[in-house]
DNA sequence: ATTGAACTGTAACTTTAGTTACAATAGTTA
DNA sequence: TAACTATTGTAACTAAAGTTACAGTTCAAT
């Protein structure tokens, strides 16, 4: 995990900062499936994802879902800093999209190394920056998309973090994952197979023009 | 505009840091639809809004748009600094919603003032949170309501951030915010009216219960 | 006063998405 | 093997939103 670590986060910060990650951070592997931080209590951590890859959604009172976007090694979740600031109104979930290690950074850190460490205070800037390109990318996406490209988008981005264009997934998960009904899922991933975009077996589909 | 300044960022900033502001930031006043800043060019300032107010929009490649929200005094757009770092896609544009001051701060004075003053890595930072809640708010909107709802939703946000339940828009310039047609925001007013919501006019919509 | 442009209202229709209902199939468990 | 559950396919219908077309109204400019 030390050189998965190194490999990832080994360029952007000096040695004494990555001792303290190291010391400080608590290191943690999550199952594919589980839920990485349950937004909804008090955050105590921001995870630095050093494998793996995780589903981020959004979910508003009534239970509603939508996948805003995947984040993969090398990044952080600004947002848990930015969502469990004490708001309740509708939260973000966070879901291991397959098996993921990660090192957890105790919130107080965040501010303190901000001071101590220039290339850490580049990094939760940058962070901030790229989350926030990724909310814009989401809402383009269900802004100017309709649900037919709004699914292939998605099956392409599900195959590109999972390193795989054969992707494991009901099309329930999917509809749940795009906020629609299965029925309009099977509907339009029949289409997509049929416009040769997608082949599909049962929990299964393939990308075919990745 | 010394007195309104102080007022909406005196608490937050400390002397000299104030005054660093008020000798290096250029004072600015926009009259209302001036488009504030064209963010497609190379942005180099931040904007710190004293008063007034300002509409953020996205646009995509197509040239439709969507609004995201409103920024009123006190706050800064953290997003000309994400959004103009050299990315092409599709860009954020503000337009001054009425008569507006600002204070251009020089970019490069932001990384500047974050490592002297602490108080200015707070406010970048709170910004930054600001912004991103924003962002998910405009998510839940387009993604779990429906147009009428938004549209509602819409009106009253215009009728706040211009402090006055009597709104000067027309149905056209509705559409364009919403990214949808103008007949649709016709028949959805008609049918707001009807239910005792808003009361129109030509080129003007009273909202009735804010 | 007349012209013309912008704005609004509304009907009729199409498209997209959501809903209900049910059948067929695959896989799992008693 | 039988029963059961999860998954998928599809038809038929409804609802929401987008489109086209056109008429009436207001307002400003000539």
């Amino acid at each position: 995990m030390r050189s998965d670590f190194n490999f990832n986060y080994g360029h952007l910060f000096e040695k004494e900062l990555l001792n303290e990650i190291l010391t400080i951070g608590e290191y943690k592997k999550v199952i594919e499936g589980a839920e990485l931080i349950d937004i909804g209590s008090n955050i105590k951590f921001m995870p630095l994802v050093i494998s793996g890859a995780i589903k981020i959604l959004r979910e508003d009172e009534n239970g509603d879902e939508l996948v805003l976007y995947f984040i993969e090694q090398g990044d952080t979740c600004a947002m848990t800093i930015t969502c469990c600031l004490g708001q309740s109104k509708s939260k973000i979930r966070a879901v291991a999209e397959r098996d993921t290690e990660i090192i957890m950074i105790p919130v107080q850190m965040i501010a303190e190394w901000m001071n101590k460490y220039q290339s850490w205070q580049n990094f939760i800037l940058q962070s901030y920056h790229e989350r926030m390109q990724e909310l814009l990318e989401a809402i383009d996406t269900i802004a100017f998309l309709n649900m037919d490209e709004r699914l292939l988008k998605y099956l392409k981005d599900k195959a590109m973090v999972n390193r795989s264009e054969v992707i494991s997934v009901t099309h329930k998960e999917i509809a749940n994952d795009l906020h629609t009904s299965r029925v309009v899922i099977s509907r339009l991933l029949k289409a997509l197979e049929i416009k040769g975009e997608i082949s599909l077996n049962r929990n299964q589909i393939t990308v075919l023009n990745l």
